[in-house]
DNA sequence: CAGTGGTCTAGACCACTGG
DNA sequence: CAGTGGTCTAGACCACTGC
């Protein structure tokens, strides 16, 4: 391997990372037309976390190893994980290191649920309170394979579960997984594990989510929502639509949302 | 004016020729109120901004100039202006400068309105058409002065408008201004102008909108709602309520708006 | 061509963490 | 104390823009 550096000569090759990626390369190497160096660097950094060579929770290689590995200088690595920082990918702490983010240390407990009571205080109203309603192992419609990148009919984990606040069913959601990422996942898993649930979809199936994205709408609760969330049927409800995504942009999690937003609403910063 | 430097002496006043950092006498900081370097640079940056003595649209000093006006490194300038700019406040242009960010540029025409065709293409669909059905001067409710930072009683301008897409009306909403800053806008005015509003608000105003918070629930919709909105009284619809902020974290609009999510939907981005 | 932002390096020093 | 990330500098060179 070698990199194309800003001034658009060759680098020397490169000792490559220090035991081999027995699989085979399918996430074979982009061979970029170009791109700074510092951007090589922060790819070359995300292959090897997509890759699992440093495990969420983990400390990544100081900025001097990680220099002297791909023969550039602490700055251009230092911008490469300035990146990576900003895009949560990987959290710094200063006289200790740099670690691959987790959804189990987010002390922000819930990183991608936007749903806050109307005090505002999340930290308020406790944990939530999870019911595990139904988890099946079914197939892919056209339109659940579209949005995880599957094929029709491939196998996937659905889950029906309610998060309610203080005693109070808030949230309705559907959860649909690629099943072969999944296998084994069960009701009991679900229902037992206390923390994100993205916290165990890393700790036991190794997919870390990166980001997502929402589509939000207004409906009327259905008969089924409406007695599930408590509500009358045809009040309005907030759907939320989400595909969460691991490294590479992969598509791992369709979910389905009904929001009561009575007592909370969905909030959002624009910048 | 001085600067803190990064090692907790005191850089003297302006003249200081090419810093030696030897000569570092430094008295016991009693209450640093600390902070970097660049973020100094940074707020020194803004205070310019927010004075007006660059406009929106129009350049900024280059690096270079900023390095010497400082007294500081281009390094410094850059990071500084690196923060300014992962915040929109700033735009760069390589070989050209770097601009003071306008809403009337933004290529991506409205920049806090996350609301989009299920097509997903915006483009698709044209310009909004706007409707001004109402444009007062009245005064602050308790309520609205809460969340402007005024006092009840304050004057106030409040506007009334839909925008439709394709001909059809699918936003309602309500914008409260503070009266002061906005003397003498117009329904005319409102109306007539084609670009953003945000954009007309910098031109006229020289009020620019740097970051927002929204509050958004389903909501059934009431009698007049409905009818301007041509969708049957109790139709779901989606109420985003936004607080848009100028430099400083200063309140300077409210908006509470109704939008039908039928054929649009809104878009988040969750990182 | 000169001027701008963008990249990269090398080195120094500071602040924080842990043993 | 050594090791880590964080700051700052000085200088070199590249890529883009406009004249």
């Amino acid at each position: 391997m070698s990199y194309i550096r800003y001034d658009s000569t060759v680098a020397s090759t490169l000792p490559l990372p220090s035991n081999g990626d027995t699989a085979a390369a399918d996430a074979a190497p982009a061979t970029p037309a170009f791109s700074p160096l510092y951007q090589q660097i922060k790819g070359l950094i995300l292959q090897s976390l997509q890759a699992g060579e440093w495990k969420p929770g983990e400390a990544i290689p100081s900025e001097m190893d990680l220099a002297a590995r791909f023969r550039v200088s602490q700055g251009t690595v230092r911008k490469a994980i300035d990146e990576l920082a900003a895009e949560n990918l990987v959290v710094r702490r200063q006289g200790k290191g740099t670690f691959v983010a987790t959804h189990a240390e987010d002390h922000v407990q819930y990183r991608f649920l936007k749903l806050v009571p109307d005090s505002g205080d999340r930290d308020a109203e406790g944990p939530a309170q999870r019911d595990v309603l139904e988890c099946r192992r079914t197939r892919a419609t056209a339109e659940i394979a579209r949005s995880l990148a599957l094929r029709s009919g491939d196998p996937v984990v659905q889950i029906r579960r309610t998060l309610s606040f203080g005693g109070v069913p808030t949230i309705l959601e559907d959860l649909w997984l690629p099943g072969n990422a999944f296998k084994g996942l069960s009701a009991q898993q679900m229902a037992s594990y206390h923390g994100p649930t993205y916290a165990m979809f890393e700790l036991d199936f190794g997919v870390r989510m990166v980001r997502a994205e929402e589509k939000i709408r207004a409906v009327a609760a259905d008969g089924p929502s409406a007695a599930l969330l408590q509500v009358p049927e045809g009040s309005p409800l907030l759907s939320v639509e989400r595909i969460a995504y691991t490294y590479n942009d992969l598509p791992m999690e369709l979910r389905r949302g009904l929001y009561r937003t009575d007592t909370h609403h969905y909030r959002n910063e624009l910048n």
